[in-house]
RNA sequence: GCGGGUGUGGCGGAAUUGGCAGACGCACCAGACUUAGGAUCUGGCGGGUAACCGUGGGGGUUCGAGUCCCUUCACCCGCACCA
């Protein structure tokens, strides 16, 4: 134990972080203290954060929040009695090593090994307990064996498909994305603005699995805001598909509606510019305006498309439907608000109750007929409105429809047109299938074979790993072909079907691919034989408690629940959602802005560790902010946690040589009271407000005049060791123990002792407080009463004023009306 | 536009079910110990001389509102022509 000498010639302890620390995780590497043990009886808890991808810049402060909040819970939950499963591991296919590998002429395995390295350091130093005996990287043969295993399975139940269509393409990244990588309509990744491509893709049928997508998202306990952005995502609306029959074709048009009530309101029709009948309906006239605004739209980025002001376009055809049910003709124009790869591709315009269709209306001057009549909006002249009126209303306008309700009408007109063979209910989604291929090369090869005379056959399963080659250049070829295309000897194979020449698919999987299913993986992560074993993965999963950032919401997680799904439907696995708890901390931000490389505004976590310690750091990353919310970094109160931590370490230290066995009843009380606060807070998240409890508890301890007995160093001890473990093994030895203070189980609070026999009560007349008063507990009102009114504060307040009314909380509060 | 969130001292933030607003920490001020202090310890610290006033603004319910209701403003996040 260190010891300084002070001025005054006192001899203090001296905290000295970093020795504790290097000494405990020593001993904590040779004891395999972090080790999840297999055969252990305790009940499991699976506690795991979204592995990161091991980018070249290392950890910031950001970076600890996350890890920091695992690890205080895994470590809470060991003292909790559990068997906690706590891994790590590697996010490590990705854009930014090929990125680095491009410009450096390092082989992406080479820098990402490095980066690893430098990450497992780091969150070594973090004094985390992670299992690191079941360390996996995703871009490692023996694990990707496996992710494409994944695929094969996928295929096979026909949820891998190729399809020729316009995809999102990054011309910067020159890659295909999916829709989930897009925003604002630029790359989610760059920010470049996100082009149309047409290709030849592999594709995932999510949206085959919407609905329990949607539905399973009840079973979970979730942020509400992670839930509803999924829920967005999905977008389920239920509606009809309507058919129109076409003047002078044989063709009829299908439409999506979700208000097939507003059926006698649709003056005209309009079809995405991509929609196969755009040609058959153009009339000669109309030819050259159609064509010009069709290139006109295909040309346009997604960006522009989205956001340019929202001024409706469109073109007519000079073709005609007929309304199913009046017969009248209805124009068709094209426009490029509506969208081909949402619903049919085409609409009924009903402008009126319609909002877009009112502005394209309005635009080109079409007829609006309101067929809705919405309380409060009584004028039947439709050449008034204003805006399309989206309310709840009776029908009008609408021959044998009028006068029933907007729902009533929606059953009853979609009853009368089914029965005719022309209507059919449906359900739409937002949601669409997941464009599963990138045109680069540090990804997962997709492990199936293009072959002449069986097609598209699948590798099999006894040849995977369908290993990623080495190549000269790692260059994207900008073609649309990955890099891969240019290595005969990884393209050119036979067929695994009729053994003839083939070639290889040269596209890779997304960087998604691999997080979509490492979490089982960690449960079994050795295995050679199969991506797991599925008794183990039903015994840990799903993972209690998953921790990260909300960035995810949409896309890894829902992902993840996809494959989970399927592997369920495939019986590989036994449970349909992956996470059951998710946690999503906050952001660290520097002057307002994300904390990142990029921007040039990190912390080092580095130098702190070096000054105050990693416990101090830890601690201080819990104290800075409630876990959920953004948090400013504050250079300076670290300070604040560090002084703590040292006056705590000082107070153990010395108090631990004298330490009576005995303990006094005010520390019995103290001690109860504090570890029923701690542990309540605690268990709700609010890990800021565990700091200040431990910082109230060690004040009140620290002005005790009588010594500190052992029960209540070591139950102080214990429960500081989820937050500052390296200190807490320290001064359990001091203690005089010898195991771990994690062998040890979090205390237990007797309700008893929160008992107070005196109770201070708040005497307020006209609910401003005058006076404090002491009573028994159990005190009647009556005698509450007389001590209220003999404070003289009380009695100044009452002054030539009679009492109306007298209110008492039981121990609380005693409130005196006056007029 | 739609959906969600947040507004509390100089700052980060506390405040079970409506019941003492500002816990805890930072910064700041004063003092102690010191040759010295960017160490440590002690005290103070929303505004106002006071009565009182104070949780973005206005209104309401209540004995009592940061907390509930209505309204309004500001900022943040997500979605965004999804028929």
């Amino acid at each position: 134990m260190g010891v300084f000498v002070c001025k005054g010639g006192c001899r203090m302890v001296n905290y000295e972080a970093k020795r504790i620390e290097e000494k405990w995780r020593a001993h904590w590497e040779k004891s395999g203290r972090d080790r999840t043990d297999e055969d252990s009886k305790r009940p499991k808890y699976y506690c795991l954060d979204m592995f990161p991808y091991p980018s070249g810049s290392g950890l910031h402060v950001g970076h600890w929040r996350g890890y920091v909040l695992s690890d205080v819970w895994s470590r809470y939950k060991r003292l909790m009695g559990y068997e906690v499963l706590h891994p790590m591991g590697w996010d490590a296919f990705g854009l930014p090593a090929e990125n680095d590998a491009i410009k450096k002429r390092i082989h992406p395995a080479v820098g990402t090994a490095r980066n690893i390295a430098n990450f497992k350091g780091q969150l070594k130093r973090m004094g985390a307990m992670f299992d690191w005996d079941r360390e996996m990287n995703t871009s490692s043969p023996e694990y990707y064996k496996w992710t494409q295993w994944i695929f094969l399975q996928l295929f096979d139940m026909g949820l891998a498909y190729r399809k020729e269509m316009p995809i999102n393409w990054c011309p910067s990244c020159k890659t295909g994305l999916a829709n989930e990588e897009v925003v604002d309509g630029a790359c989610e990744r760059c920010g470049t603005p996100v082009t149309k491509r047409n290709m030849n893709q592999w594709m995932l049928r999510i949206t085959e699995y919407a609905e329990r997508l949607l539905n399973d998202l009840d079973l979970l306990e979730w942020p509400d805001k992670v839930k509803k952005m999924q829920a967005n995502w999905i977008g389920r609306s239920v509606g009809a598909e309507l058919e129109f029959k076409l003047v002078d074709l044989d063709d009829r048009l299908k439409v999506f509606t979700t208000r097939p009530d507003t059926l006698y309101g649709a003056t005209y029709m309009v079809l995405a510019p991509e929609h196969p009948f755009v040609q058959k309906l153009t009339t000669p006239e109309q030819r050259v305006a159609v064509s010009e605004y069709v290139e006109q739209t295909l040309a346009k980025s997604n960006l522009a498309r989205q956001q340019m002001d929202k001024t409706k376009t469109g073109v007519f055809t000079g073709g005609y439907a007929l309304h199913p049910i009046t017969g009248e003709q209805i124009p068709i124009w094209i426009a490029d608000y509506v969208l081909m790869d949402y619903g049919t591709g085409a609409i009924m315009a009903v402008p009126a109750h319609d909002q877009r269709d009112f502005e394209f209306a309005r635009e080109f001057q079409l007829p609006i007929v309101r067929v809705i009549q919405t309380r409060g909006n009584e004028t039947k002249v439709t050449d008034l409105m204003q805006e399309s009126d989206t309310g709840d209303g009776i029908l009008m306008n609408s021959g044998p429809y009028n006068g029933l309700t907007v729902p009533e009408a929606k059953q009853k007109l979609v009853d009368d047109l089914e029965a005719q063979g022309i209507a059919r209910r449906t359900v739409g989604y937002k949601l669409r299938d997941w464009v599963f291929a990138r045109q680069r090369y540090w990804g997962e090869p997709i492990p199936v074979v293009h072959c002449e005379t069986c097609g598209i056959v699948p590798v099999n399963e006894t040849d995977l790993p369908v290993m990623l080659p080495d190549v000269e250049r790692y260059e994207p070829t900008g073609t649309g072909d990955s890099p891969l295309a240019a290595i005969e000897s990884f393209v050119n194979t036979t067929c695994p079907s009729c053994l003839g020449p083939a070639k290889r698919e040269t596209d890779t999987m997304p960087q998604w691919a691999g997080s979509c299913w490492y979490f089982l993986r960690f449960a079994d992560p050795h295995n050679t034989e199969h991506p797991f074993d599925r008794a183990k993965v039903d015994a840990w999963l799903p993972v209690d408690m998953y921790i990260g950032g909300v960035e995810h919401a949409v896309l890894h997680l829902l992902y993840a629940r996809f494959f989970t799904k399927v592997l369920y439907d495939r019986q590989v696995i036994g449970f349909k959602e992956p996470f059951t708890r998710l946690f999503n901390q906050g952001m660290m931000t520097l002057n307002g802005i994300k904390m990142s490389k990029s921007k040039g505004n990190v912390v080092n976590p580095e130098e702190l560790v070096d000054k105050y310690g990693a416990d101090t750091l830890r601690m201080y990353e819990l104290f800075v902010g409630p876990p959920e919310v953004d948090a400013e970094w504050n250079p300076r109160a670290i300070e604040g946690v560090h002084r703590f931590l040292t006056k705590t370490y000082r107070l153990i230290a010395e108090s631990a040589i004298h330490a009576p066995k005995e303990e006094s009843p005010a520390l019995r009380k103290l001690r109860h009271r504090f570890v029923h606060q701690v542990t309540e807070r605690l268990v709700s998240f609010r890990f800021n407000t565990v700091v200040s409890a431990f910082m109230e508890f060690v004040t009140a301890l620290s002005e005790q005049k009588a010594a500190i007995d052992q029960m209540t160093l070591q139950t102080l001890t214990i429960c500081l060791a989820p937050l500052a473990p390296h200190l807490a093994e320290e001064v359990w030895e001091l203690l005089g123990h010898t195991g771990s203070v994690f062998d040890q189980l979090w205390p237990e609070v007797d309700e008893h002792d929160l008992i107070e026999e005196t109770a201070i009560v708040v005497v307020q007349v006209n609910g401003k407080v005058r006076d404090r008063i002491e009573i028994q507990r159990d005190a009647e009102q009556a005698v509450v009463r007389e001590l209220a009114l003999a404070s003289s504060h009380v009695q100044s307040a009452l002054k030539e004023k009679s009492i109306v009314k007298e209110i008492y909380v039981s121990g609380k509060i005693f409130n005196i009306v006056v007029r």
